[in-house]
DNA sequence: AACGAAATGATAGTAATACTATTATATTTG
DNA sequence: CAAATATAATAGTATTACTATCATTTCGTT
């Protein structure tokens, strides 16, 4: 994806910052490095002492954008879920067939993702690798209610409901349309993970991607209805 | 369920205790507690102490049964598959119809726990909550794939796979039977967990069940092929 | 160039966590 | 009843996830 629409910002919800990373150099290295830092170590072992040392600055400059590593998760997850919804957007528009806007859709949210250069200090290949592992950890907490409440988790139900959309588009009589949506998309992370880890109860290979397991399961789902 | 099977113990991974929780009362009092503690809690919480408190015992005796709180938890987890793969086995054991199976099996999988009197010291129903929403916490981890080759998720695994080949014996000829039921498994948790907090995004409610729904899922994949 | 404000950095401190180590006291077993 | 084993008590440690305070640098405006 080249900038075809360049300078869009995508938006996370303000409550999960205390200034914008956005809108400072220093912002932008804490993300860039967040990201790079959280897929190297994993979130438990990562921390605002080692990503100050990371970006030649202080752990409490960081929590000046910050006030705690959870936000900061939280952030980075909104905003992959941002730009996913942004990806999904700008590759279904243009088609006219349901089916198409269908199936186009199923590819944005399985497929394995690739960098996209309008946002030069964020990685998605890498951020994609953080949600994977790190996503539910974002919202399996004592604090989830309270969270939602505050719009967190927005950018990932908006995700869910545009799919949910289409699939009630493409079959108006389903029963399930946001159970399915957020099965296909959830599933989709933990199936790389399952992949990449737990390799003996993965069916797929270069012949038998997700992408095509997924689309499988959900036109069969809803062209023959119960 | 009652005492059909009395005295059947539940296999858990050796290496995830250093002394049989289930060999003494002090044993038993940790599971019964850590159960219930880390319910009302969450994980993050929960510490040796807070257990050590809650069953009048000290912190340093618990350490002689869970090297971490981390081993406890996927011993948690582990006990829960292991009980899981029992339902399974013995309640599609007598069914003599493959659909009839298979449809048993997505139940068993995908319903809501009913507690299990032939373990008194363990509440199913609470632990079948802890495995909604830590779960995933037990193998999100950097040290996943030093832990899988110790075998700890080989309860989860042996589930998966029974379940697998209930789907293949269904439809030898459906290529994803690994993918598909992990795909069922993994998302019938997550929906109760976004049944309870992310209300909108579910479609679930007394006529519509997560149990109806992937029967419908898994029959239609496996029913009209691709 | 000068000034004030805002941003960043440096340092110190804190309560809690997830343990380990050691020694003491119960409890069980032969 | 002694020895072995299990459990308890106490202390200690490095690290974590912050907060608080003050110093310095950078920036925008005049």
């Amino acid at each position: 994806m080249n900038n075809l629409l360049s300078n869009i910002k995508i938006e996370v919800p303000s409550g999960t910052y205390l200034k914008d990373p956005e809108s400072s150099t220093l912002g932008k290295k804490i993300l860039t490095h967040s990201i790079i830092l959280i897929d190297e170590m994993g979130f438990e072992s990562f921390n605002f002492k080692k990503l100050g040392a990371a970006i030649q600055s202080n752990e409490s400059s960081i929590y000046r954008y910050f006030e705690s590593k959870h936000k900061l998760l939280v952030y980075l997850t909104s905003w992959y879920w941002g730009w996913l919804e942004y990806q999904l957007v700008i590759e279904t528009y243009s088609l006219t067939s349901i089916e198409d806007k269908l199936k186009k859709a199923i590819e944005v949210l399985t497929r394995t993702t690739k960098n996209d250069n309008t946002y030069t200090h964020i990685n998605e290949v890498l951020l994609n690798i953080i949600v994977i592992n790190e996503n539910s950890k974002s919202y399996l907490t004592k604090d989830v209610d309270d969270d939602n409440k505050e719009g967190f988790f927005m950018p990932y139900k908006r995700v869910v409901k545009r799919f949910s959309e289409l699939i009630s588009e493409y079959q108006p009589d389903y029963d399930y349309p946001l159970s399915l949506a957020s099965t296909v998309i959830q599933s989709a992370l933990h199936q790389q993970f399952v992949k990449d880890h737990f390799k003996t109860i993965s069916n797929f290979d270069k012949q038998h991607t997700p992408t095509q397991f997924f689309t499988d399961l959900v036109l069969n789902a809803l062209t023959y209805g119960k």
